[in-house]
This record gives C-alpha cells, structure tokens and sequence, in this order.
DNA sequence: TTTGACTTGACAATATTAGTCAAATATAAT
DNA sequence: ATTATATTTGACTAATATTGTCAAGTCAAA
C-alpha cells in the first residue's frame, strides 16, 4: 500500500517541513487556528474546500490529496457498522455499473 | 451483479406483494406516510432504525437490505465527486488494513 | 363525483457541523 | 526561572442539513 497516513498528519509534517506555523496557514483558509490544529489532529473534518486550499498553500498533490480525503470521509460514514466492509464492495459494484452506463450515453 | 435495484423499490415491491398500504408501515415506523413515500421513491433516506423496523414488518432480509442501504449512502456521500471510484478504493484497502490489524489485536 | 391511496411542497423541530474565543499547556529563548 | 510564542482544549454560537408534520394536490377506481 502506498500510503497509510491520516490526511492530518500529511498536512501536518508538510507544513513543519515547510516551517509554517498554524496561524500562516490558517489564515490563508480563514478560519481560526484552533479548527486548523484540530484538523491536523484529525479532531474535526477539513471542507472540500479547505483540503483544495490547503493542497495549494503546502504543495501537495491536489488529486491525491483529495482521493485520501473522500477516502476517509466514506470510511468514517461506515466506521460503526459491522457491515461497513460489505456495503463498500457492493458501492464499488454498484459505481462500476453506473459509471460504465454514463460512458455508454455521453458517447451520444 | 445480484441486485441493481435502489432500496426504495426494493421496498415498495415487497410492500405491494405484501398488499399493505403506506399507512399500514408508516405506523409501526411511527411516521407520517408522506416520508415512507418519499423514502420508497428515493427522495428521502430512511434512518437505519428505519430500515431494520421496514426489514422486519416486510420480511426482508435484514443483512442484505443494510448492506444496500449503507452502500447507497456512501454512494450519495461520493455522487458528484468526480474522485469518487478512486476514494472507494481507497477506502476498501484501508478498511481491510484496518480489520486485519484489529484481527490480530483481538486474540491479545 | 366521491372516496381512498399516494404525492408534493411549505414549514417546524432537531441534530450535526463549522466556527469563534479565551484560557490552559507546551516549547523555546533570555 | 521568566517571558514570549505556538499549539491545544473546551465552552459556546452560528450555520447548515436532516427528519419530521401537515394540508392541499393528483390520480385511479368504484
């Protein structure tokens, strides 16, 4: 696997590396430093929004960043459930079919 | 695949087979009959309460009715994410790490 | 043409999420 | 040790999303 880290600690160790500090780049977001720490800390969820800003602001991957962001968006929709596992493999049937239909139609 | 039906529809076919009325489930639901429309009609989500109360007064398979349903809402969670198949990926390989590192903590 | 089943949409109540702020805690330089 | 700066914590507020009611509307069948 490529990448086990919590999106948090990404932004955390690349703002470090990048010698900002919190209030830097919380301000760029603009929201107080405290939403920013707890983010980092993955004590609250960053707004789409905020993951793009933040990608931009510390150079990382947009995509990348992104996908691991959804990622554990939809993990944490199933982080209770017994059958999270199950419901996912059947989301990714389910979104395969979908999204082979939709290829079939734009082509018209 | 086995199924490509919504929950909604697979409740108001089993609903109809079973000749009950909106108002007849909505009840033991304890809910107004506009909702179970509209949850039938995919244009509300249930609650999982809900669903495992609708699985029970129609004879549905309990599992495999919320295996849809949370693959639905981690569907509705990802639906206008262009990302959204990669995110799903993701997420699968990460839960799996995550179940087979508790698997190996619970026999501690 | 009325009756019963369902649908629709405006609205209200509630829950969840996103944010501020100030005080508490580190961390680090004098 | 003392002060200065960075981060964390938690109580509180604001904004948004979810869940529900209700009443009026549509539709089909009797």
């Amino acid at each position: 696997m490529k990448n086990t880290k919590l999106v948090g600690e990404l932004l955390r160790e690349k703002r470090e590396e990048k010698g900002l500090l919190l209030r830097h780049v919380s301000a760029e977001l603009d929201i107080d430093t405290a939403i920013l720490s707890k983010i980092e800390r993955s004590e609250r969820k960053a707004t789409k929004e905020q993951m793009l800003k933040l990608a931009e602001v510390l150079d990382l991957n947009k995509e990348d960043l992104l996908v691991q962001y959804l990622s554990e968006k939809i993990l944490y929709e199933i982080k209770d459930e017994e059958l999270g596992e199950k419901a996912l493999k059947v989301a990714e049937q389910q979104i395969k079919y979908i999204n082979k239909k939709n290829k079939g139609i734009e082509g018209v």
